[in-house]
DNA sequence: GTCAAACAAATTGTTAACAATTTAGATATA
DNA sequence: TATATCTAAATTGTTAACAATTTGTTTGAC
């Protein structure tokens, strides 16, 4: 939840823009993406966007070929999707019982906050809403666990999202990550590392 | 093993010769990367060099601060290193599974060359030469197997490497790589994953 | 009509200059 | 001396122009 100066530090916002809009299948697979295009859209110049491009490329989700750009990544085969889905619940389970310990009142209002604004995002059904807010909820431990590790996880998380979402089923999505969150608030590690593993797969 | 026009896509080869430099500790830590000094250092202007250092900034070994630049990334904890190294060894054991029934003579052969590489550099005792041999060699197998997946186990393995580097041990560093090689080589997928456990922890 | 070579357009790669921010140092004041 | 404020230097952030490469189209020979 870093906030920036208005009139710089680009490359983050755009791609947290640009990665919204693939984790919602804005673009197509292959499609490539163009600097000249997205410059003009954010309203910079092309370094910013090529500077966020690269962060996606090196995230995993776009690729890139020298001399002819970056292209919405093809998706992971069913095998991959599994290594990542083990990767990522590796670490974020060590999170979970690295945090618990560890965290505070304001950081169990926080999450609190953000189970609300997914919940939200269920309830309109707005699918770009509830992969950003059901990313920036699971966020919030790695980040306080594990700082280092932060964007090891995200790049883990998009691509496993972006294979094939779950999050279409709205009401299960609310159900796993109240019992996480409920578990976490009462500080019971085992439990919570349990709804977690039935949440990522 | 791309080749690169020669004037031209500095970033790759940038981001290469810094990662070995952190990776043979040649930069201290919390040290701050200046983008002139490397522009001077490598003949380029400051676009290159920042592209290079974003790359690495996502691969976890630098560290980025807006408006203050990037500096050396401060060691994982002990913990943190388990974690990366169990998150690596389960990739890395799905690549050799899938890589050994698709391999080739060719392949082979190569192989075979990476891991002369290995001993050279071993013999000579240049732990520069053998950090990236040695990752060049595990890379080839993650390349061919998932190349989805090779930038993430390249983040993964660096950073493993930067922590305590288990690579003094030359002559050790040798009798591991061998192993393995001559499991893969014989294609026995059992006998290659073990020894590959054993050597990545 | 088909294929190949030459040309033109679009796109990426690089650079240098400028703007904004941070950092370090000098100066003044209590 | 210690502290605060202002100034200058160093550094990062952004931009537009130019170079190199790729891609698409036209042209021409057969």
């Amino acid at each position: 939840m870093k906030s920036f100066p208005q009139r710089q530090a680009y490359r983050e916002s755009i791609s947290n823009v640009i990665r919204r809009d693939l984790m919602s299948g804005k673009f197509k697979c292959d499609e490539p993406m163009r600097e000249q295009k997205l410059a003009a859209r954010f309203g910079t110049s092309r370094g910013p966007v090529r500077d966020a491009l690269m962060q996606l490329t090196q995230e995993g989700v776009l690729e890139y070929q020298p001399n002819k750009g970056v292209r919405v990544s093809s998706l992971l085969t069913d095998e991959e999707r599994d290594v990542v889905v083990a990767m990522r619940l590796e670490l974020e389970k060590y999170c979970i019982q690295k945090f618990i310990p560890i965290a505070t009142k304001e950081d169990f209002k926080n999450i609190s906050v953000l189970l609300e604004r997914l919940k939200n995002a269920c309830e309109v059904a707005s699918l770009p809403e509830v992969a950003e807010s059901d990313l920036a909820l699971h966020r919030y431990w790695v980040a306080q666990a594990s700082p280092h590790l932060e964007s090891t996880w995200l790049g883990l998380s998009v691509r496993m999202i972006m294979k094939y979402s779950r999050l279409e089923n709205y009401d299960q999505a609310i159900e796993e990550h109240s019992r996480i969150v409920e578990a976490l608030l009462g500080r019971n590690i085992d439990k919570a590392i349990y709804y977690l593993g039935e949440n990522i797969l």
